[in-house]
DNA sequence: TACAGCAAAAGTGTGTACAGTTGCCGTGAT
DNA sequence: ATCACGGCAACTGTACACACTTTTGCTGTA
């Protein structure tokens, strides 16, 4: 009954990476369950029933009641007693503003960050970061791919950082808000090229605060870094809806 | 099989409030365990034995493990696979750091509440918060009991404003913020009496900038107001350590 | 005496049966 | 026709047994 192992282990490092419970089974099933969320397979306000789940996932319902509660814990379920786990819904307001909580807490990331230094090879990473999108942008224009190869850089970026800022419960609330639908720093949501190129532009200024240990400017520019994405996201669903 | 209901229901409200899982009797355990971290009774870096749980709480490993996986989710606990649960450290330094989130989310609390404005009763609550807070200062020292007093006060003021944000995930963060061991903003820790009146007076400032609809003031009078409690707890514990 | 390897014990992970609760549907009285 | 009540079905909550993993400590050997 190994059989689990083979299939998904989709995204496991940030898993076990924030401390997340649940062992060999639960953790997959974990996995599998936050998929189906984030893909719509479950719609919002839906109940999550534990048999069923159970039945699809072909594991009891022991490891798919840790996975839901993990899953609580992190926000994508609401939990009431004697009545189970429904999926949280995520209206517009919601999901705006945890670009705002985003903006703080990864604000008080790049000061932390600031105050504590770069290891050397956090200073590597990012440096290459802001190369590679030096090199990206400087062509003048997107070809097709260059969104999803960017998307990489600013994760790149933005993970490192919050790894310099050396604080656990820090980590662990932007993973949250990266979690809420729609949110995470590697979406990009501003596709013109001229916006990207700005924001890169603030990964090199956020740089240098941290380099000349600048705390406060640092957190002044990360905040409306992440602020201005908001911004961004508002915009284009605007032309969008 | 009802005796549970009789004995301990400590803090039920707070738990509920912020969507916790488990049901009627692992909600119980999960407050009794948590009562154990904070107590000492559990002390940092200890494993969680589930069947010592058990036998101890007198309930199945079910419930127990339901608790545990929940304290994790507030951060309390550690998990690692196939080998369970232990209490978290606390170090000074996350202690502190602790303080720094909690005045950047509360902050952006300030800024939301301000953005949004106050319900009647919010605002009726924190001018009775005000008045009281003035009433107990105006003696010009403390009687015994007074800082006790002073405590309740200080919480309604800080949760209706968190209230008044409306924004169910920037309210679990600060609660996991509060969770902290001695970083819970119902904890005064500058005990002289110009102390508290300063936090007072910062109590009433912010009250202004919201009912003045002016957020970002709001968030930086607040931002500070906090930071200030963090400084103040850093300079008691230099005087007793 | 130090260390490797193994075996037993302790502890966690999973499956499953059963108990308790909720919600729904049908029946009957008003 | 409507509402109240009762019983049934579905689902969650808890207990417990068994499987698997980790840890411990013992023994034999170098």
């Amino acid at each position: 009954m190994q059989e689990i192992e083979t299939s998904d282990q989709t995204d496991l490092k940030t898993a076990e990476a924030a401390s997340i419970r649940a062992g060999n089974r639960a953790l997959s099933v974990m996995e599998r369950i936050r998929n189906f969320i984030l893909d719509g397979t479950v719609s919002a306000g839906e109940r999550m029933n534990e048999v069923r789940l159970s039945k699809t996932l072909d594991v009891s319902r022991t490891p798919v009641r840790a996975a839901l509660q993990a899953l609580a814990g992190e926000g994508l379920l609401d939990y009431a007693p004697n009545r189970g786990f429904t999926v949280r819904e995520f209206p517009l307001n919601v999901i705006v503003d945890a670009y705002e909580i985003r903006a703080s807490l990864e604000g008080l990331a790049a000061r932390f960050a600031a105050e504590r230094g770069l290891s050397d090879s956090e200073r590597e990473v990012i440096e290459k970061s802001l190369v590679a999108g030096d090199e990206l942008l400087s062509r003048g224009e997107f070809a097709d791919g260059d969104l999803l190869i960017y998307r990489g850089i600013n994760g790149d970026f933005h993970d490192t950082l919050l790894a310099a800022a050396r604080n656990r419960m820090l980590s662990e609330m932007i993973r949250i808000c990266h979690h809420v639908p729609m949110s995470s720093s590697r979406n990009i949501v501003a596709f013109e090229h001229r916006d990207v190129r700005r924001r890169h532009d603030d990964h090199h200024r956020i740089y240098e605060a941290i380099m000349a240990r600048e705390p406060w400017r640092a957190e002044a520019i990360m905040r409306e870094h992440v602020s201005g994405v908001r911004a961004s996201l508002l915009k284009s669903l605007k032309g969008r809806v």
